[in-house]
RNA sequence: GGUGGCGUAGCCAAGUGGCCUAAGGCGACGGAUUGCAAAUCCGUUAUUUCGUCGGUUCAAAUCCGACCGCCACCU
């Protein structure tokens, strides 16, 4: 028991329990509300927001990435927006650096970082840390990805098992990110993956009071998706992928996986009699699919409560209740 | 009115007499997730059921007949 207390915060890297005890978090799936909801929550509480995304910290990618906009951005300060460039690579590592600066400053400042979005991972490596491990090295991975589609399915998961067999034994063999990035870190570090891993959930009292995740109902949910999307399309997002696929470097692998782009770009390279329409709805679609995916991790991490909503909430009202909640540390 | 074709799960769709107590894909639902995560991966998903009823056969989703529905063409 107490060892492995002591353990966490230790190998990997994370922002310190006491620390991360003042931020506070909503989190959500997409277009479940959470922008308009941590601008009513800035009207009781004198906090500065952190988004909690991976796509928005990219430039140029502005209607996809359904960005708060501007005028919001005036009216309570936003952070982690156009970070970068789109042809530039990001991972959680980063994310969490650039994070732990910011609740840094915004604290000296007295005043309350709220982290607002949806991203699984990046919410649970806030909450739980990250464990100390190499960086990716990409022509590693092309290499073992071109071996895996020759030699077939189970040998990546055996070539794991013989260097780290904990995590082969809890990996699909069929999962061959996770089974590369395995057989990277060993080779990089020359210690199996497992080793790395070993990590806990705080215990009770060093956590983040305030974890939220909203849980709206799934018809409303899946309607708010498929008309936000609409809305994008109307908004040109047609274009904005034009614009992105003519960047002279072109836009990276991290980005142009981001929910639209990618449907799009593949549309705009090979229509294959595809109809626009067609289109559209796939990115409905796979939007919905994500949402679902989003909750799960939400649903997985004891630290986060869930905020149920009725299909009738009221932002106003819904955004002081949780304000209310978040007041006291 | 006539001729031909079709009718298999929420959708698309294989199967044309026994190995069908019915492939596969999509969707839906559930799960995973530790430097690509809006990504990626896994699982479940047809009241012996194949438009309905009847017949042939040891045996039918598969052959025959009638009926219903859809489509194409002809008049």
């Amino acid at each position: 028991m107490e060892p492995d207390q002591d353990r966490t915060g230790e190998a990997e890297f994370s922002i310190e329990p006491e620390v991360l005890r003042q931020c506070r978090f909503l989190v959500g799936p997409t277009a479940s509300g959470k922008t308009d909801l941590s601008l009513a929550i800035a009207r009781h509480l004198p906090v500065e927001i952190i988004l909690l995304d991976s796509m928005t910290i990219y430039q140029k990618m502005e209607i996809g990435t359904a960005k708060p906009t501007l005028l919001e951005r005036s009216q309570v300060v936003h952070h982690g927006v156009d970070l970068i460039e789109p042809w530039e690579e990001f991972s959680v590592r980063d994310y969490l650096e650039y994070a732990r600066t910011k609740v840094i400053e915004i604290l000296s400042r007295q005043r309350v970082p709220l982290f607002v979005g949806g991203t699984g991972l990046y919410l649970r490596s806030l909450l739980r840390g990250l464990c100390e491990s190499p960086p990716a090295d990409w022509e590693f991975r092309r290499q073992l990805e071109e071996q895996s589609t020759k030699l077939g399915a189970d040998w990546l998961h055996q070539e794991v098992a013989a260097i780290d067999p904990v995590t082969a034994a809890r990996l699909n063999a069929a999962d061959r990110r996770r089974l590369i990035r395995a057989l990277e870190v060993y080779r990089l570090t020359g210690r199996p993956l497992s080793e790395h891993q070993q990590q806990v959930a705080l215990p009770e009292g060093r956590r983040p009071r305030h974890v939220y995740w909203l849980n709206p109902p799934r018809d409303w949910l899946y309607a708010r998706i498929n008309a936000r999307v609409n809305q994008m399309v109307e908004a040109g997002l047609k274009a904005e992928v034009e614009m992105l696929r003519g960047l002279t470097p072109p836009v990276s692998r991290t980005a142009r996986q981001g929910l639209g782009y990618k449907e799009v770009m593949a549309f705009l390279e090979a229509p294959k009699g595809k109809r626009w329409e067609q289109v559209v709805e796939e990115i409905q679609t796979r939007t919905r699919q994500f949402a679902k995916r989003q909750m799960t991790w939400y649903r997985n991490l004891e630290e986060a409560k869930a905020w149920d909503l009725n299909s009738d909430w009221q932002i106003a009202q819904v955004g002081a209740e949780i304000a209310e909640k978040m007041q006291d540390i």
